[in-house]
DNA sequence: GCTTTACATTGACGTTACGTAAACGTTTAT
DNA sequence: ATAAACGTTTACGTAACGTCAATGTAAAGC
């Protein structure tokens, strides 16, 4: 039995083009061209077809395809293990995914329904999570996953009291780190109140207080740019005095 | 505070290439363009970077990212909805991708080390899904999705014997219609007992037996190229004759 | 025998979300 | 003054085909 492309492409459930492509790129060539340049597959062509569309169900790649229907000593097991561990890992990204999805569809439905219990918790779960998007990773890689964990434990079993008076007192931080930072002053009145607000603030979020880590922090503050670009929304050079005012609040350097 | 697309990339985890992109598609532009060419994105900019960059953590793409940050009265709860199913179908997609995968792992490995009850387990669920793969979609169509999970169960409960019994069944019908055909009878005595043969063969997968259903199965094998393929596999034109053969035999037509 | 219709061929561009040069001008630091 | 670092636009590459366009060939009907 001889086909041409359109014949071969239905019997497979596929198109012309796909055969032609898959011709082109050397993955399945056809047994011969006729006199007018037709291209002609036999039974061996078929054969070979079926196997290249079972791994392409698989989600193989068609170069990996290739390597496994040429070379008959290929260890088409391995391959497939390999592309396994390729699957589990877009499944478990898609997983992270959905929960993400599936959270936020919650957070913006319950502006609505939620009641302000479930609004708060949502509220706080985003408070975490904005935390985890945008700092996680160097925050992580700086003080390590323990603390990193406990900080959202911590979070997570605020009181609404607590989560307000979070929020302000993150305000209040901003507040008054402005008007000091008009006074130019880091050792003045209004900058070691901002330090102490900053210390208040922090230890909301860390499970014991240190004068190295709050001088540590503020380090990173004018080191890493997303921190700065927080503390220098109002002004340029907030930052750095916030460090000036922490160091010399924690009798650092 | 202004930026430049590095500073602006770098505060926000993107490469300036990306900054640019979004431009080109209108996607985000930056708040002026300075004397010198240079993008410069102010705080605005800042803040749709972030909600834009938050749907593509979703995996939402940027043409509907643009729907949902330019047009405010955009309905992104319902986008996000149809967003999540189309993340659900493509983890189911993923999930019978993996049992496929694992399966076939399961049946390679296993030409070494399962047990033949182990094997022929596999072979009965590779009989049911190759079939699945090939016919699924136009039998389910043709006579329903009850009919084709009758006919799988049919094969999960066989016998390792009549597991054997149908293979070699459908063997032996080939077999007979290919003598049949060379009579070129289809009245005749051969081509009444391949179509008998066939009756026999597919008993092992229809739950009750119909004349009707039958022979509307013989006009399939016609019909449809794929059958009309594995049917003619030996010789152009067997389809037609086991057609004719299993009218006679049914007295349809 | 001629015309219509169906099918074949080879380009070549479009798709997504950027990566990666190339070629060249600008700003900043030494 | 010069080099390093940064900015710009233009343009090709990616995976696996879909979708024309322009053109040649085979089969079928009149």
């Amino acid at each position: 039995m001889e086909y041409t492309v359109q014949q071969l492409a239905k019997l497979a459930g596929v198109t012309s083009r796909t055969l032609r492509y898959y011709d082109e790129i050397g993955l399945l060539k056809p047994a011969r061209v006729n006199a007018s340049g037709y291209r002609i597959y036999g039974q061996k062509e078929v054969d070979r077809l079926q196997q290249i569309l079972f791994y392409r169900e698989l989600g193989v790649g068609l170069e990996t395809i290739k390597q496994i229907v040429t070379s008959p000593s290929f260890d088409d097991v391995q391959a497939l293990k390999q592309h396994r561990e390729k699957l589990l890992a877009e499944r478990r990204r898609l997983e992270a995914l959905i929960a993400n999805v599936e959270k936020t569809l919650l957070a913006k439905e319950g502006r609505i329904v939620m009641s302000d219990k479930e609004k708060f918790e949502a509220f706080k779960q985003q408070l975490i999570d904005e935390n985890e998007q945008t700092y996680g990773k160097e925050i992580r890689e700086k003080y390590g996953d323990e603390q990193v964990n406990k900080s959202n434990e911590k979070v997570k079993n605020m009181t609404q009291a607590q989560y307000e008076e979070v929020t302000k007192l993150g305000e209040e931080v901003l507040r008054v780190l402005y008007e000091a930072f008009l006074t130019g002053d880091p050792a003045g009145e209004l900058a070691q109140k901002a330090a102490d607000l900053h210390r208040q603030w922090l230890s909301y979020f860390w499970d014991h207080y240190s004068k190295e880590a709050h001088a540590g922090l503020a380090q990173m503050y004018v080191d890493d740019e997303r921190f700065k670009a927080y503390y220098d929304q109002k002004q340029s050079g907030m930052a750095e005095f916030l460090r000036d005012a922490i160091f010399i609040y924690t009798g650092k350097k």
